[in-house]
DNA sequence: ACCTCGACGTTATACGTAACACTTCGGCGA
DNA sequence: TCGCCGAAGTGTTACGTATAACGTCGAGGT
């Protein structure tokens, strides 16, 4: 039975509920709308929900959508979505916008291959915003092009274009790891870091240079690396084995990248965190699963969602979306402990 | 500069376009709906692409989908997309969606909270078709009372509403990690379970049962966990210290489960692999950020996620949906070896 | 000279909805 | 009795697109 054409009745219409109810098209249109109090009489509304509800009436988006002009609809672009922490925006984003009868489509920003797809073009719908993260390069210039309200995540303040933006205090995060080791003992700093070049590398970069500035006689060395386990294990048994004096401690910028620091260490024959300390960021559910625990920094991913498309909505109600950083926290674990006695000396 | 209502000037129709070169709108759906061969001459439709290119056009999808009634949007139903295993679904769906020039919008099936929303609210645009997970238990009732075409992601295939059955071949799966095991003269064995009562739970422990009655005097206990590091570990735990003989190893139907056995394994001192084996399934991430590295099963989610958007795309044109197992993959590596000698006595 | 025909377009229409402007009607104060 | 008002709806229109049906025009055949 492959009906490719109309198989049963076709979705009953607005008109289709008018008719059964003996009511005109309008009047259904200012029952459902919710418009009626006053124009429609209790008894009449009643039937025709009632109506709407037998013939399991839907309305047809498409329709209601070109007619408003608004979708009700925004596009959040983000990186690949197999970082736990963009599905966790996303989520967040998600459940703020269901409760304002909002939908949320993803750009799934090309893993690499693929021929820089158009963000527009993969939202099927017409859309009244656009929500992205600064990560989600590759996109970013054709989204500044359309004139569409755009809420920035974790990008550069300074940067006016987005109509608002959405910062999580990574310098605070970076600030609070770098004072728990500081504190434990810790002189000689590895950092790992995954997006050299973007604001928030930048950001990071200058409140770690600070609090070890603050602490004097420390140092600190910057090793980049892709986000994956592999490519963290890679940079950081490099960095590990290289001249010079051997770090103490390895901050990473990036659960994942802890992870493969982890993993360095253990093949380097290195005690987690007897004789290596490691931290890393966004407290993800591998920090809980690794041996031992990892100390990081937790970011509210959901609320960076929640914002994002708060901020959103109040753009599109003509309301001043307020700027704020949402605060991050420190989670001490296990993969940190004061420095071996050999290096204190 | 908040300006609720109309910016600058509104978008170009494709009225506009057709004022700008001097042709009729009907000329501008044609040329750039391709139709125009034979239709329309090169030099009109040349000067037609080049004012749609200069206006900056882009076609309105709302009122195409109206005009259509199609969407050429898919509505794709999955537990959580934290899970790594349904992002990979997701990615993968979308790529093959993007070359049909299809999209893809998510029914995030609610975690627990919220009041089970109905699916076709959170997707904006009306649906031409949609891809579900059995996992996603919730959403199905309403899925099937739609009449869409609904292509079903692992469930059974002996159930005849849906279109089509895209299905992971786990009970080989099952075969194989069991067969790795029972290989390495392992005989008492551990399943940690994940979702006692659906369709995959049934395939898997029936193929578990299989395997080990084909090789006799092996014995296995099925625990129940829900899907988090945390309550595998406490489920490990418990099962491990249990009263009567030990297992030797801990199948889990999950990675995640996985890394809770593991961490179970080593707050009651167990070495993994040499006096305990645990294996797991999806080959995530996860797997290889572990120490040891997980024996586990890949599986192919994003193909999943292709073959899904592929049937359904099958469906919509009327042809017949192949239906195939997908084959799934053992892949070794350090958490599984043979039992100590002690228990093989 | 008339008809045909292909090439190249155009005109008109419908999709389903929301909202504005309008009608109808009983009641009510002057 | 007239005029007016509010309640309760209805008629109509427009949103932007795709396409079926129709027009025009010149070349070529008879």
């Amino acid at each position: 039975m492959t009906s490719p054409q109309q198989p049963g009745p076709a979705r009953p219409t607005s008109r289709d509920v008018a008719r059964a109810a003996g009511v005109s098209q309008a009047t259904v249109s200012l029952v459902l709308g919710g418009k009626w109090p006053g124009r429609v009489s209790e008894v009449t509304a009643q039937r025709v929900r009632d109506t709407a509800a037998e013939l399991g009436y839907r309305p047809n988006l498409a329709a209601r959508s070109l007619r408003l002009g608004r979708t009700r609809t925004a596009l959040l672009v983000v990186p690949a979505l197999t970082n736990e922490f963009f599905a966790r925006v996303y989520a967040g984003a998600a459940a703020l916008a269901a409760e304002h009868d909002f939908g949320v489509v993803l750009y799934p920003s090309p893993d690499g291959t693929g021929p820089a797809r158009d963000p527009f073009a993969s939202a099927r719908a017409a859309l009244d915003g656009v929500i992205a993260s600064s990560m989600a390069a590759d996109a970013l210039d054709a989204l500044h092009g359309a004139d569409l309200p755009l809420v920035m995540l974790d990008s550069d303040p300074s940067d006016t274009g987005p109509a608002a933006h959405v910062n999580l205090d990574i310098a605070d995060g970076m600030r609070q790891v770098t004072g728990h080791l500081l504190g434990l003992g810790h002189r000689r700093f590895l950092h790992l870091a995954s997006a050299v070049g973007t604001w928030t590398f930048a950001v990071r970069a200058q409140a770690l240079r600070e609090a070890l500035d603050a602490a004097g006689g420390a140092t600190v060395r910057t090793v980049r690396a892709p986000l994956d386990v592999g490519a963290g294990r890679e940079a950081a048994e490099r960095a590990l084995t290289a001249a010079g004096e051997r770090p103490t401690a390895i901050i990473c910028d990036d659960d994942i990248l802890a992870a493969g620091a982890c993993k360095a260490a253990r093949r380097l024959g290195l005690r987690v965190p007897d004789e290596l300390s490691v931290t890393g960021f966004d407290d993800l559910a591998l920090a809980t699963a690794l041996e031992p625990e990892l100390t990081t920094v937790g970011l509210p991913a959901e609320q960076v969602g929640e914002r994002g498309m708060e901020a959103l909505l109040a753009v599109l109600d003509g309301r001043p979306a307020e700027q704020r950083g949402l605060p991050v926290e420190l989670v001490v674990r296990g993969s940190t402990a004061p420095p071996p006695a050999t290096a204190r000396a």
